[in-house]
DNA sequence: ATAATAATTGCAAACGTTTGCAAGACCGCT
DNA sequence: AGCGGTCTTGCAAACGTTTGCAATTATTAT
C-alpha cells in the first residue's frame, strides 16, 4: 500500500500548535481543555481529514469501538434478521461490527472468542443455539462484557442473556390446534442438539398432557430445521395408518416442506391438513395459504442485546440481566378444524400445569 | 476487564528460552530458524495458549488478517447469501470479517471506507448497487486492495470487480416470455437509482425491440425491489384497459407480490397470468407455482470476490481483473403461453442486435 | 496580597507486535 | 588455519494512540 502517509494525531497537533496528548484528550472528550485549543484542534482535524487509528487506540488501552458477533449460521433468515437489527443498533451507538460465523462448527466458538477478546473488541455478542460452555465462565471471570442471544431460556446463572418465550410460543400453537379440535397432531422437531428444539418438543408434550391427549411417539418425527428433512418427515407422517390432521413444524422452513408434500399428494391446506410453523420469517405471510406461526421478536432481540451489551460495557461488574421477550402466535390461514370432527373439541377450562 | 494478563509474545519467549523476535519469526513462517528453537517456540505457544494480538501486529506494520465488507443492506436474501459465501471463503483463508452496513445511506460509504482502510483491514470488499465513486479513485491511487461486487457490469476501468451477466439474464427472461407467445409483458422495475435496475429495464426494452414488439410505456411500472411497491405496481398493471398477459418483476420479492395480487383477484398463475422474477432466492423454488426466474450465482460471486481480493493483497499492483459470472434462466412453473393466443409466437430465427 | 485549589498542559512510558541492522555461529573452501 | 559466505539470532526502533505524573497557569478564598 502506497500513497500519502495517513495523517496521525501528531500531524493534527502540529497543525493546531498543541501537544499530541492535548489532541488525544480533545478527541476523547476529556473535560479540562481550554475552549480555544479545543476549537483549534477540531479545526485542524477537519482541515487534515484526520480520523483515529482504532488499532492504536485499542492497543494503548482505549476502547476499540468494535463489537464482536459470533453466529452459528448466517444463512437462515432468523439469524440474518437478528444480525441486521444488531448492526443497526450498533451503528447508532457508533460501534463497528466484527462478524464471525462458526458455520455450525461448535468447537470454533472458543477459538473466535479467544481471538476477538484479545483486544480486538470491546464486547461480544453470541447468537448460538447451544447451551452454556466453559469459555463463558472464563469470559465472566475476566469481566469481559458479553451478551448471549438465544431462543431458549435455560442457561447458566451469570451470563447476561436475551431470550424469548419460545417454549410458551410452542405451547400456544398446540393449544390453538387442540382448541380447533385436532387430536392427532404431528410434530416435526428441530435439530436435536439445539436447545430450542428440545424446548419445543417439551412444549408439544406438555400441551398434550395438559389437555389429556395421548402422546403417540409415531407422530413425532425428528427434523433438523431444514427443508429436506422436513419433507421426508411429512411424507412419513402422512403415510401413517392413522395420519395426523395437523402438523406443527418446529420452524417455518419445515412448514414450507409440509405445504409442498401436501400439495404433491393432492391435499389442501388447511382443508385437509392444518399446518403451523415457528419463527414467522417474512416469507410466511406471502405463502398460500398464509402460514400460522409464532413470531419471534427478532428485531427487538437485536436491540435489547445491544442495549444490554452497552450497559455491560459501561459497568462491567453490574449483575447479569436477563431479558425475556415475548413471542406471539400469529394466526393466519393455514389451520382450521379437522375435516371429520363433529364439533371443535373444547378443552376443559383449566388444564393442569399451564 | 480484569483477570489474568493475556499471554504475550514475551511470555512465550521466556518460556521457550529465546528472544521475542525469534518467536515472532517462527509465528510468521520466517525461513531461517533453527528447527530446535522452532519446536521449542511452538511448544511454548501451545503450553501457554498464546494467540497473537491482531491490533499490535497490524500497528507494527504486519497484516491484520481482517477484511472489511461494506454492504448496502443486510436484510435482503441476495446480500445475505453473498455475505455468507464471502464469510466462508474468508474463513478458509484465515481472515476475519468486519462487516459494515450503510443501511442505504450512500454517503456513509466513504466514511466507512476511511475508517476501515486506516489500518484496520488488509483489504476491502464492497457490495454496493451504485456506480463508481470518488473514494474508489483514492483507494486505487493508494494501491489499497479492494474488490467491487455488483450485479451490473458498467463500471470504472481500474477497479477489480465481480459482476454477473444480469443484463443478459433479463434479456433471456424476455426472450423466453416472447417465445411463449406473450406480446404484452408488464415490467416492474427495481429501485431506479440502482444500476442493476436500469440495466434490466434496458434489457426489457432491447428484447422488445429485437423481436419487433411495440414498447408500451404503460406496461412499465417503477418499483424499488420491495414487496409493497410491487404490490401496487401489479394492481396498476392489471387495472390497465389492456392488461399484460405476463409480468416480469425485477426481483423475486417483487414477483411474490405479483402472485399475491393475482390470487387476490382470482387470477391463476400461470393459467391467467405468467410471472417471472429475478435472483432465484431460495424461497422461489418453494412457492406455488414454483417461480421462473434468473439465478444469480451468489455463492460463486462471494468466492470469486474473495479469491480476487486475496490475489490483489498478494500483489497490490496487479492489473484490475474483472470477473463476470453467468446468470442462468431457471424455468419452473410460473409461465406458460397466454390464454388466448392461437399458437405460440415464433420469433424470427435471428433477431437483430442480440 | 497570599495561600490554597483547580484547571490545563506536555512529557514520557506503555500497549504487543514486526523488522532492519549488525553480530555471532557455522559451513565449505583453499 | 584462514577466508568468504550463509544461517541464526537478538537488540532496538517503530507503529499511533492513551494516560499517569508533574509542571505550569488560572482562579478562588482568606
Amino acid at each position: 500500500m502506497i500513497g500519502p502517509r495517513p495523517v496521525t494525531i501528531k500531524d493534527v497537533a502540529r497543525e493546531a500548535g498543541v501537544s499530541y496528548s492535548t489532541v488525544s484528550r480533545v478527541l476523547n472528550g476529556y473535560p479540562h481543555i481550554h475552549p480555544d485549543k479545543r476549537r483549534r484542534v477540531l479545526e485542524a482535524v477537519d482541515r487534515l481529514g484526520y480520523s483515529v487509528n482504532l488499532q492504536a487506540r485499542s492497543l494503548a488501552g482505549g476502547h476499540s469501538q468494535v463489537i464482536g458477533l459470533i453466529v452459528h449460521d448466517l444463512g437462515n433468515p432468523y439469524t440474518a434478521q437478528v444480525v441486521q437489527s444488531i448492526d443497526e443498533a450498533l451503528a447508532r451507538a457508533e460501534y463497528e461490527l466484527v462478524l464471525h460465523t462458526t458455520h455450525g462448527h461448535h468447537h470454533k466458538e472458543a477459538v473466535y472468542v479467544d481471538i476477538l477478546t484479545r483486544g480486538m473488541v470491546d464486547g461480544l455478542m453470541m447468537l448460538i443455539p447451544l447451551g452454556p460452555t466453559p469459555y463463558l465462565q472464563q469470559l465472566h471471570e475476566r469481566r469481559f462484557p458479553y451478551v448471549i442471544i438465544c431462543d431458549h431460556q435455560q442457561y447458566d446463572d451469570f451470563s447476561p442473556t436475551v431470550s424469548t418465550t419460545s417454549r410458551q410460543g410452542a405451547y400456544d400453537v398446540m393449544r390453538y390446534l387442540i382448541a380447533l379440535g385436532h387430536r392427532r397432531i404431528g410434530f416435526i422437531t428441530g435439530r436435536p442438539d439445539f436447545i430450542s428444539a428440545a424446548e419445543r418438543l417439551e412444549a408439544y408434550k406438555a400441551a398434550l398432557a395438559a389437555y389429556g391427549l395421548p402422546l403417540d411417539p409415531a407422530l413425532i418425527y425428528t427434523g433438523d430445521y431444514q427443508y429436506r428433512a422436513a419433507y421426508t418427515a411429512t411424507n412419513a407422517l402422512l403415510d401413517l395408518p392413522q395420519p395426523p390432521t395437523a402438523i406443527f413444524a418446529a420452524n417455518d422452513l419445515s412448514a414450507f416442506a409440509v405445504y409442498d408434500v401436501a400439495r404433491s399428494r393432492g391435499l389442501r391446506v388447511p382443508d385437509d391438513l392444518s399446518v403451523a410453523g415457528f419463527d414467522d420469517v417474512p416469507q410466511s405471510a406471502y405463502m398460500h395459504p398464509a402460514l400460522t406461526t409464532v413470531r419471534q421478536p427478532l428485531l427487538a432481540m437485536g436491540e435489547a442485546a445491544t442495549r444490554l451489551l452497552m450497559d455491560t460495557i459501561a459497568d462491567p461488574s453490574r449483575p447479569a440481566e436477563r431479558i425475556v421477550l415475548p413471542t406471539e402466535l400469529i394466526i393466519r390461514e393455514s389451520c382450521q378444524p379437522p375435516a371429520h370432527s363433529e364439533r371443535p373439541f373444547k378443552p376443559s377450562a383449566q388444564p393442569k400445569g399451564e
